[in-house]
RNA sequence: GGCUGGGUGGCAGAGUGGUCAUGCAGCGGUCUGCAACACCGUUUACGCCGGUUCGAUUCCGACCCCAGCCU
């Protein structure tokens, strides 16, 4: 049996859920998600969730498990697993990680440096101060505090501008020095599977049709329950995922149907296009054009990969 | 048949006698607590045929096509 931890990863709609599951009908699996849209509950459609039936035959775990109010993150998702890949072993169980959050998986492979988590009220500080002086005037702010960060950053790179200032205020440390200090990879192995689609047009036809037979399936309406409780907002992050940023936007009037259509479509595409910008340059993957259940069986069975 | 306006990259849409429109899409890339995020880079044009010109997408003419109006 395979030691560690298997994962199965690939751009979205390339099949790896289905190539778990398939795999869970011949050997004894958990299935780790490693999906930063299918922790929140009541995002389902959406997010090609497994369906209840799925869940309840094989066990799966980090779906639904935070509301979109409550953010999860890459340092949460490394610390779920260094706790949950070991009890599946105890179970005798192979663990399975299964999902395209690349950055999750990268900082389970590589791990995190020793830094502080977000900071809701720092953040705000921030965000305050480049409304009124601009995000160049922090990025200057950046350049006097950490020169290196700042020519890795991009002034208009505002998501990472505040992290890398935000860890200043709060440590007094720069990111680059913080950096420096060795982080932790993963304490047990990690067998990597990339289903990557070597036919980009077809699987530009897969994601069209996915996304049209969720909307089929309700996605509109899920989109719009989620907007109706007071708490959640489109800032979230869990509302910014895949679809439902845009079709929020549609539920808004910002835009028609078809267009709203459309925007899906297309930022999924753009999604998936990401995806395969991480996995080309992965280190250690096991590459397979479409899913292959018989190759994952002998991988699994000989406990290593020779390739 | 006549008149007018227009034909620009996959789409939208500016413009100019010789240098880059731009936006979107596509493609490539970056990525350390928001990552299904945020951001960076980038390919493909001027309806057709002639003419003027050192040089035409731009000026002139014919033709084709589209829209509107007229007969």
């Amino acid at each position: 049996m395979l030691e560690g931890a298997l994962v199965i990863t690939g751009p979205t709609a390339s099949g790896k859920s289905a190539l778990a599951l398939a795999l869970a009908q011949q050997v004894d699996i958990e299935i780790i998600s490693a999906d930063s849209a299918q922790v929140y509950r009541g995002m389902n459609i959406g997010t090609a969730k497994p369906s209840a039936g799925v869940l309840a035959d094989v066990p799966h775990h980090l779906i639904d498990i935070r509301d979109p109010v409550e953010p999860y993150s890459a340092a949460d998702f490394r610390q779920d697993l260094l706790t949950l890949v070991p009890d599946i072993q105890r179970r005798d169980r192979l663990p399975v990680i299964v999902g395209g959050t690349m950055l999750y998986l990268k900082a389970l492979k590589n791990g995190l440096a020793d830094l502080p988590a977000a900071d809701q009220a720092v953040r705000e500080e921030i965000s305050v101060q480049a409304a009124s002086h601009g995000w160049s005037s922090v990025h200057r702010e950046l350049q006097g505090i950490d020169p290196d960060a700042a020519r890795r950053i991009q002034p208009t790179d505002t998501q990472r501008l505040q992290r890398a200032l935000e860890v200043y205020r709060l440590t007094g440390s720069t990111l680059t020095e913080l950096h420096r200090r060795s982080t932790t990879p993963c304490p047990f192995p990690l067998t990597e599977i990339g289903i990557l689609p070597d036919d980009r047009k077809k699987l530009h036809q897969v994601i069209e049709d996915r996304f049209l037979d969720m909307l089929d399936k309700g996605f509109v309406e899920e989109v719009a329950a989620l907007k109706s409780k007071p708490e959640n907002h489109k800032g979230l992050p869990a509302l910014r995922a895949v679809g439902y940023r845009q079709i929020w936007s549609y539920l808004e009037g910002r835009t028609d149907y078809d267009s709203m259509v459309q925007e899906g479509i297309v930022a999924t595409r753009q999604l998936a296009k990401r995806q395969y910008t991480w996995l080309r340059s992965w280190e250690g993957l096991v590459t397979q054009k479409s899913a292959d259940l018989a190759e994952v069986l002998k991988i699994v069975s000989r406990g290593s990969i020779s390739k």
